[in-house]
DNA sequence: TCTGGGGTCCTAGGACCC
DNA sequence: TCTGGGGTCCTAGGACCC
């Protein structure tokens, strides 16, 4: 069996537990840069505002109705994450950080010597007390299925019924589960899937539970719609993969906080992403081989495609060296760069990402890369950075010329402290 | 004026290799 | 008349997830 727990709206409950005048009052959490509404509280939801609407579209229903708005926060969300996933990986066997506020729980033994329904809910209660964050719980034989047991316990948990927990533990529950859930709900479809199911007449889950395995391989991804319906009829076709095993690649992307023509600010850009890459590899002791730049103009624009410019270099050793990453993308930059563009987002992403030190190659050249003098520089530059603060030391390209504002820098007007990360932001609780 | 960031998996064609 | 099979690497894009 499997567990999935899954956070109630996440981002808002976060921000609630260190305001809980918030308690009650619609929230909505934005992007980066404020862009898109990512996160919706209850009443917010009810107002409805949808995930993604673009914030400066729905402002006047969000200024109308005094809905509270927040910058994203991810220090706090981050940490609060931590708090969650912790607890739970003293109390299940083995855990799959699924997202950010998600978990896949691997129950295989425990269903002889547990009231699984029992157990969930004490888990659920637990949480709350020891983080102050709100979970559902769905248990089930495959993953595709506990998610869909989640989405049914959350549906009537918000609607003032049951415990935010459902157990589908036989064949009789798994069919009738599957009979109260809209196809475009079902993990694993999304929107082309759903309207090509729309058009057969397929319209729940216990009818795509009966669509043809052929049909499936066909329309819905090949072997991935394959899968899907298997897991649907309850024979699970994926296990709980623990996440540092997992992880095959790792990026640092972010939009321009307006759009940037200059060769000069994309570089800087990058600069600071390759940077913000080497010590997300540093930290997980990590190295990668393969990095790839790319920019990209605004698909919103009246401006034909491509949008997207990307260049992937392949490094002689895998490195977790900033300056070697810094060095690789600009390299790559100048390869794609295009003039006369109006430039809304550029980023970094790593490949060929291996444990820093094992089985990396010796280069042929001998002295590329690793270097007692480099390892050492980039601790220093770490425990630096740890110490005083993000961006105490930086890469030269990625800093902004004297006098200069950084061309590219992110909008950020609305961001509630790090009530847990910054000494300087922490709660202050009077007495 | 203003539309996120970080992932996974899959496909496909061209260049190039043996 | 007749022109293989099996790879990797690169770029690009589609579909999906949270």
């Amino acid at each position: 069996m499997f567990g999935l727990v899954d956070c109630n709206n996440f981002y808002d409950s976060c921000e609630r537990v260190f305001r809980p005048e918030l308690e009650e009052r619609p929230v909505v959490v934005l992007s980066n840069n404020d862009g898109c509404v990512v996160a919706r509280s209850q009443e917010a939801k009810a107002l409805g505002l949808k995930m993604g609407d673009p914030y400066f579209q729905v402002r006047p229903l969000i200024e109308q109705h005094g809905v509270v708005v927040c910058s994203s926060n991810y220090e706090l969300y981050g940490d609060m994450s931590r708090r969650v996933m912790w607890y739970l990986q003293q109390t299940a066997p083995a855990v799959e950080v699924y997202s950010i506020d998600e978990a896949f729980l691997d129950l295989a033994g425990m269903t002889q010597h547990f009231d699984l329904g029992r157990w969930a809910g004490e888990v659920r209660g637990a949480l709350r007390q020891r983080t102050g964050i709100p979970t559902c719980v769905g248990v089930a034989p495959t993953k595709t299925l506990a998610k869909l047991a989640n989405k049914l316990a959350k549906t009537e948990f918000v609607g003032g019924r049951g415990a935010g927990v459902l157990v589908l533990s036989d064949e009789a529950e798994r069919r009738e589960a599957l009979t109260r859930v809209a196809v475009e709900d079902v993990w694993g479809v999304g929107y082309r899937s759903a309207a090509k199911l729309h058009a057969v007449g397929v319209r729940t889950a216990a009818q795509l539970a009966g669509v043809g395995d052929a049909w499936a391989r066909k329309n819905l991804g090949g072997v991935v719609g394959a899968r899907l319906l298997h897991e649907l009829r309850g024979f699970s076709c994926a296990g709980i993969v623990v996440e540092d095993e997992a992880r095959k690649s790792l990026a640092c992307t972010r939009s321009f906080g307006r759009p940037v023509t200059e060769l000069a600010d994309v570089a800087a850009a990058v600069a600071s992403h390759a940077t913000g890459a080497g010590e997300k590899l540093r930290r997980q002791g990590l190295a990668a081989r393969l990095l790839t730049v790319f920019m990209e103009t605004s698909r919103f624009a009246e401006v034909p495609p491509p949008y997207s410019f990307s260049a992937q270099l392949t490094m002689p050793v895998a490195t977790d060296d900033t300056l070697t990453l810094a060095q690789v993308a600009r390299k790559g930059l100048e390869r794609i760069w295009r003039p006369g563009k109006r430039y809304v987002k550029a980023g970094v992403v790593l490949d060929g990402v291996e444990r820093a030190g094992t089985g990396a190659q010796v280069s042929l050249f001998g002295d590329v890369g690793v270097t007692p003098e480099r390892t050492g520089l980039m601790r220093a530059f770490d425990a630096l950075n740890g110490r005083f603060g993000a961006g105490t030391v930086k890469v030269a390209t990625s800093v902004a010329a004297p006098g200069q504002r950084q061309a590219w820098a992110m909008r950020r007007d609305a961001k509630s402290p790090a009530f847990t990360t910054n000494w300087g932001e922490l709660w202050a609780v009077r007495c």
